[in-house]
DNA sequence: CATTCTAGATTGAACGCTCATTCTATGTTA
DNA sequence: TAACATAGAATGAGCGTTCAATCTAGAATG
């Protein structure tokens, strides 16, 4: 097929840190490298539209390089998709080590909208999803660090639930957690669907609705 | 170089009745078949991954002969996008004629939440969804559908609040509208990366959060 | 200090394959 | 016969991947 949507030039070569590196190796580096520029391009073509003489021209190397960092095309996906779920995985866990949960929760709601509904957050996370959809490492990935973040939310949900002296059993907890869950998750589809929506409202009603949610009576 | 303007309305042109042929025509069978072909292809390899050899194998016919139905894949894409929204939006203007408005709503919450768990369906609207974040015009779309549906859900849950008494401003209205397709889309997500949750507890847990939604006082 | 040595970094061409799409030829039907 | 349905080969581009060849820079050696 032609290429028939138009999308932005390939970001140039940027070959700032190279010397200096006292840091990370040179390797690491080049790694961080092919994990930004394979990000981008798998935000704008998706994975399988994104081809890896894109990715190596927007990391700035050569096709062929790129194979001594990733065994293949499906390795650097791999990749992506742990890094960006460690990310999550540590956001949550800080989250859980709040003093005043529910109320931090409740405070965090609005930055927390608002990066589902970032559109380029929301194109790699969706196609992330997608692509676990039907590819079973992806998948594996996917939900071995989803089973990680919904532990850590279901116990933070049992503290404000008990400070509100609700005693569930771990069930219904797990049912808090995926409709909280589900909640954030489908802004990113929101954000694609409707891009226009009015965000500060829908940052009010959704601090009402998880209130609501955390005080539910089931 | 890339002239591709071509805007070209998606709807066929309407191929005439040939003469005596009151069932459906040849024609049309062939494109159901394509279509129908194609979204099983692209549920299980993704648009870009599903190939026009395969869907035409799926759908019994040469990979030559789709193009006297479809101008190009592309075409395929958008005419299943198309006709899956087309169905969303029916199925809400039904909603909309209900009697008993809310009820309604909550009866129908356990069917809703089951459609979006199916993971082959999740699979299908996920891919749908992010191919409208990278493609201009499989977004146009999409948006155009889901402003229709918007519109009929905004209208239905003007219903169910002044039944109880809240006489909203349409911007509050439509943050309702967006916040309860959140939680819906967001299942098509969970589905992936939680196969195995409990859909009887999360269907309670919604149905509940449904109706404070519904009664939340902004 | 100058030199060889060496191992990793890097390239770019080449390979085999599959892709979307086009074209031509042949049924099929009315 | 005229018009459409269909197949299947042809095309050229682009794909992921491999690989032999180069470059580079520091360590080892003299």
């Amino acid at each position: 097929m032609k290429n028939m949507i138009d999308t932005a030039p390939e970001t140039p070569p940027m070959p700032e840190p190279l010397s200096s590196s006292s840091e990370s190796s040179r390797a690491e580096t080049r790694r961080a490298q092919i994990l930004a520029a394979a990000a981008d391009c798998f935000r704008s073509h998706g994975f399988h539209g994104a081809s890896i003489a894109q990715i190596s021209k927007a990391a700035g190397m050569s096709a062929g390089h790129i194979y001594h960092y990733f065994d293949n095309k499906e390795a650097i996906i791999a990749a992506i998709v742990a890094q960006d779920l460690e990310r999550f995985l540590s956001l949550t866990a800080g989250f859980r080590a709040a003093r005043n949960v529910q109320e931090a929760m409740i405070g965090c709601v609005a930055s927390g909208v608002e990066e589902k509904l970032d559109p380029a957050t929301a194109g790699l996370k969706l196609e992330i999803v997608a692509e676990a959809a039907r590819n079973p490492r992806v998948a594996e990935i996917v939900r071995d660090a989803d089973r990680a973040c919904r532990e850590s939310l279901a116990e933070t949900l049992r503290a404000v639930r008990e400070a509100s002296g609700h005693h569930d059993d771990d069930a219904t907890l797990q049912a808090l957690t995926e409709v909280m869950a589900a909640m954030f998750e489908g802004l990113l589809s929101r954000s694609i669907r409707n891009p226009d929506l009015d965000r500060d409202r829908v940052v009010r009603v959704f601090q009402t609705a998880m209130r609501d949610l955390m005080n539910q009576t089931p």
